[in-house]
DNA sequence: CCCGGGTATGAAAACGTTTTCATGATGACA
DNA sequence: TGTCATCATGAAAACGTTTTCATACCCGGG
C-alpha cells in the first residue's frame, strides 16, 4: 500500500540501509545514491517520520506552551520562535492553556509522550511555583513569566522598571493620582505591581493598585467603579495604567463608553505596543517588548541547554522601550 | 534508561500485551488492571506516542496551514480548530506559509511525512489552482479561499455578498465615489471586488478598484497616492473598501497620518472585525466574519470526510455580519 | 464425563525506520 | 605475495508500541 523504505530499496536494487544512507547523508557511492534518488522520485516515496522518531531516539520537536495565541504578545514571540526552530530544522508543538494549570499540567505531560527535546513555557503563577518540585525529562525555558527561585533558564521583561518608567513618565507630565491594573494570573502582574508600587513611594505618592483578572471586561467593570460610580471627582484617578494589553483595552473601551476624554479626564498608559494602541484617540503610551528578540533568545536558550545539560542556568532579563503618545500628554 | 511498557509489564507480573490493552481500554479483567495501573503510577510510565503512532497507523493528528498566525482572522479560526479537535482527540500541527507557495508545498509534504489524518488549508490563490492536478494522500478541507472548481470540502465567507452590502451601505449613506483596496495573494480579494464591481455596476456607479499585496504598508502607500498627490479634490475617493483587516489598518493609518478625517474627508470600511476596528475615532464599520463557526464547521467537515471518505463534496458558504460604526456616517 | 464456545491472557509478529555488526572488496605496504 | 587497514554495502537487530494468533481456562449442555 504505502511505498517505504524496502520498497525503495528493492525499486533502487539496493539494500535498506543503503537507501537510509541516502536519505540521512551516511556514506554512499555516487552511483547507488543515484541509482536510489532515482528510486525515490520514481515510488513517490515518503519517509514516516513517526518511524524515524522511534529509531532514531531524538524527535527534533520542541513545546511551545503559552496562555492564549490570540494574544498578540504571545502571537508574535510564537511566530519568532517558530521561525527560529524552523531554522534549526524543529517541529514546534504550539499549546494554548488558556491559563488553566490543569491544562498547563495536560501538555507538559503531552510533551514528555512526544519526547520533545525542549520546551518553551509562559507558566501561570501556581505552576511555576510548582516546577521546583516536580522534574522533567526535557529542558524547559521560561518566558515572559518566572520567579526568583526558578531553576530554569528564562528570558523576561525587566517588568518593575517598566512599570516605574511609566509611572514616572506620568509624574513628569503633571499626574499625582496614578492608578494601576494588574493581571492577578501571571507573575508579571505582580513584578510590574511591584515597580510601581516602588516609583510612587519614590514618589512620595499613595499607590491605588488593585490585581484583577486577565480580561478586558475585568478593567472595564474596574474602571467604572472607580471613575463613574465613585462620584466624587477628587477621589478619581487622573491617570490609570494597565498591566498588559488586555486590560488596556478594556480601560480605553470603557473610558469610550463613560465619556471620560482620553488624556483631558484621564491620562492611560499600558504594556504591550499592540497595532491598535497607535491608533485609537491621540495614540496610547505603552511600554513595547521586544517580542522577537524574546522568541529568538529563548530559542537559543534552549538549543544551548539541549548541547550542554549541565551548563549554569541563565536570566536574561530584557529592558521594554517606552513609547510615548497622546494619552499621556501634558496635563493642563 | 526510559521506561517502556516492558518495565510496566514486569513490575505488574504480567505480559506487555495486557498493559497494552489497560491503556487502549481493551478487556482486561479487573485484578490485572489494577496491578497495572500501580505498576503504571510506580514507574511514572509515559507511552511514547511514536511507536504508538507507528505501530497502530494512525497519527490523530491534523494539519492546519494558514497564511500568518499574527492575522487576528487565522489566530481566531485556529482557536476554534485547535478547541475542537482538541475535543474530538486529535492534535493539531500548525503552519505559518506568509502566503507563499514554496511554503505551503513544503508543509503539504511534511503532512504526509507526518501521516495525518487530514489537514485544514487556507491556500493562495497559485496553490489552489494546482491542487485539482496533484493528489494527497489525506483529506483536505479549505478555509477562507477556495474556487469554483476545487475538488475539496470548503468552507467560506460569502464575499461576493459581503462585499456589495458594504457597497450599497455606503451608497445609502450618500456616498458615490467609492473605491476598493483588494488583496492580490488570495481569492478572497477576488471575490471580494466581484461583490464591488457588480454592486458598483448595479447603482450606475463608476467601479475604481485596484490590487494590492497585503500589507498595511501597501494600502498606506496606495491611499496616499490616490488622495494627497492626486490633488484635485474632484477625483478623490468619498469613501473606501478594504478587503482585510491589514489593507483596513494601513487606510487608518495613512488617514490619520494625513490629516483626512473620518468620516468627514473620507468614509471607510472593510472586512475583519478586529477589535480596534471598535476603539479607534469614530468606529470602523466592517463586515464580522463568523470566525469561531469557520474553525468549527471546518473540523466538523474534515471529521466527516475521514468517516466517509467517498461522500460527496460540500461547500459551506457562511454570511457575514455588517457592523455599522461611525465611519459610514450619512455624508453631509 | 466429555465437548463446544466463549474469555482472559501471553507469545510473537509487525509497524518503518536507523544503527550495529559482519563481510567482501580494494588498495597500501612490507 | 601476504597481511592489514579502509571502505562500501548488506543482514539483522533494535526502537516501543499494537495487534494477531494461539492457548489455557471456565462453564453450560448433552
Amino acid at each position: 500500500m504505502t511505498v517505504g523504505i524496502k520498497d525503495v530499496a528493492r525499486v533502487a536494487g539496493v539494500s535498506p540501509a543503503t537507501v537510509s544512507r541516502v536519505l540521512g547523508n551516511g556514506v554512499v557511492s555516487d552511483t547507488l545514491r543515484a541509482q536510489v534518488e532515482a528510486a525515490v522520485r520514481e515510488t513517490g516515496y515518503r519517509p514516516n517520520l513517526s518511524a524515524r522518531r522511534l529509531r532514531s531516539r531524538h524527535s527534533q520537536t520542541i513545546g511551545l506552551i503559552v496562555a492564549d495565541i490570540r494574544n498578540p504578545f504571545f502571537t508574535a514571540v510564537s511566530r519568532a520562535v517558530e521561525d527560529a526552530a524552523y531554522r534549526a530544522g524543529l517541529r514546534v508543538i504550539l499549546c494554548n492553556t488558556d491559563e488553566n494549570p490543569e491544562k498547563e499540567a495536560m501538555y507538559l505531560r503531552l510533551m514528555e509522550e512526544e519526547r520533545v527535546t525542549g520546551v518553551i513555557f509562559a507558566p501561570t503563577r501556581r505552576t511555576v511555583e510548582q516546577m521546583a518540585e516536580t522534574s522533567r525529562s526535557f529542558p524547559t525555558v521560561l518566558i515572559d513569566r518566572a520567579c526568583q527561585r526558578s531553576r530554569e533558564d528564562t528570558v523576561v521583561l525587566d517588568n518593575a522598571a517598566a512599570a516605574g518608567v511609566l509611572v514616572e513618565h506620568l509624574y513628569d507630565r503633571g499626574y499625582r493620582r496614578i492608578a494601576g491594573l494588574f493581571g492577578n494570573a501571571s507573575t508579571t502582574g505582580i513584578e510590574r505591581h511591584d515597580g510601581y508600587r516602588a516609583a510612587m513611594a519614590r514618589l512620595g505618592l499613595p499607590p491605588a493598585a488593585v490585581f484583577i483578572p486577565p480580561a478586558a471586561e475585568a478593567a472595564e467593570a474596574e474602571l467604572r467603579r472607580r471613575t463613574v460610580d465613585a462620584g466624587e471627582a477628587l477621589r478619581r484617578p487622573e491617570a490609570i495604567i494597565a498591566s498588559n494589553g488586555l486590560l488596556l483595552m478594556g480601560v480605553v473601551r470603557a473610558a469610550g463608553e463613560t465619556g471620560l476624554a482620553i488624556p483631558g479626564d484621564l491620562a492611560v498608559a499600558g504594556f504591550d505596543n499592540e497595532r491598535w494602541t497607535e491608533l485609537v484617540g491621540p495614540g496610547i503610551t505603552v511600554i513595547e517588548q521586544p517580542v522577537e528578540a524574546i522568541g529568538r533568545a529563548a530559542m537559543e536558550m534552549l538549543l544551548d541547554r539541549i548541547d550542554t545539560p549541565d551548563a549554569p542556568v541563565r536570566k536574561l532579563v530584557l529592558n521594554g522601550r517606552c513609547i510615548v503618545r497622546g494619552s499621556t500628554a501634558k496635563r493642563t
